[in-house]
DNA sequence: AAAGATAGTGAACAAATGTGCACTTGTCAA
DNA sequence: TTGACAAGTGCACATTTGTTCACTATCTTT
């Protein structure tokens, strides 16, 4: 039943799954021929009819953002419906000046326990960990980190900072305004942040999930 | 921080939950005012305001069905929808000849993302750590252990088994009949099971869950 | 070469939709 | 009584958004 979608189309599917998971409603045809550069919105709704016909969505005329999806390879939710649990976007490569939450990164999305993050942190989001800098905090390459948003940090936080446009996993030090970002992995040295340098906090981490085998 | 809706906020809000499970997409003020007999937009504009201000909703400015919830309390939501998450127990002490899955030990339940456990592994439990003798393979001490009940193993899964009425968690090592299990911290040494005593394997490890702060 | 599918442009238009204002009604407490 | 507050009306207005048409450009297949 599941029909070839062409890799146009298929993009285009994807990234209407992504946009209603950020955003919580589907985007306009608009919003969809930026995202891919078409420029006319009737090339845009030519896919949308493709995916109509094809089944993997349903549209209602004449509506505005009336996409609904059809086609569950992963479900679409919104953002939490069991009490207990709730569904966070999972962050893979994170490039510089793109917002972190936009959808450029998007890799997916998972559910956790919401004893992971309490009173209402909706914002939070995964992030998948590269390099192994933090191993010694049992920190390794792959695991996902759980991260609330948030400006400032306390010693010894761990936390997720951008620093000269790049993303990090690291300690948090302050000393008399000496700021050191250190890892944990004798094989790495501490970052100490100079004035002139472009730093800012993202987040904090909350909680460390891995997957075995 | 959960302020208190008026009745008819709660309504409205509830009305919008419902209108996006049936549709995917959010109301149009319109739609609203008409489940409502609220003849003008504008009326209903201030109570979507309202739920805002309380930070029940987010609403983008200038958009279509641009609303979006933030605060899900338990309402009117039928939660059709994840299926892409499971409640396991949570395993605290386990005592010696008491089966494990008994609810003796029962601490709590977890939910976790069912990409954690394929295929129907529903007997699955969690498992809190207690010692170090794994840090280096980044379980530490007060970790939560995925765990999926199975009596063998292959060599190098990490396993939960019971040895003479102890449960230990180990790297499992097989090598011509003879079992070793093998820890991750160089201050203990592998433990060699013996043909006289009592072991079995509980399960293998499928995933490591740790709250930080 | 011709046909067909896929992809895109640019413009025009109608319908859907959010925003803002002045005014009304009913309730409840000071 | 007065005042505050929730709730609603009617209307005008500006945007946003879906729909449609004619035309162009690549491909692949016949």
């Amino acid at each position: 039943m599941k029909k070839e979608l062409t890799e146009r189309q298929q993009a285009i599917f994807d990234f209407i799954l992504k946009f209603k998971e950020m955003n919580g409603f589907p985007p306009t045809l608009r919003e969809i021929g930026k995202n891919f550069d078409i420029a006319s919105t009737f090339g845009v709704k030519r896919h949308i009819d493709a995916l109509v016909k094809k089944g993997y969505l349903n549209v209602e005329s004449n509506t505005s953002r009336g996409i609904s999806i059809l086609f569950e390879q992963n479900s679409v939710t919104t953002n939490s419906t069991l009490n207990n649990s709730m569904e966070i976007p999972i962050i893979g490569q994170v490039a510089a000046g793109i917002p972190i939450t936009s959808y450029e990164n998007l890799e997916g999305t998972v559910v956790i326990d919401s004893s992971f993050l309490k009173r209402g942190q909706g914002d939070s989001f995964a992030l998948k960990v590269k390099g192994d800098s933090m191993i010694e905090e049992g920190i390794f390459e792959n695991d996902l980190l759980l991260v609330t948003p948030q400006q400032t940090a306390n010693n010894s936080d761990i936390i997720v900072a951008m620093v000269d446009g790049e993303v990090t996993v690291k300690t948090f030090m302050k000393k008399e305004e000496r700021i050191r970002l250190i890892p944990a992995n004798k094989n790495y040295t501490p970052i100490e942040i100079k004035p002139e340098q472009d730093f800012s906090i993202i987040g904090k981490v909350k909680g460390v999930l891995r997957w075995l085998n």
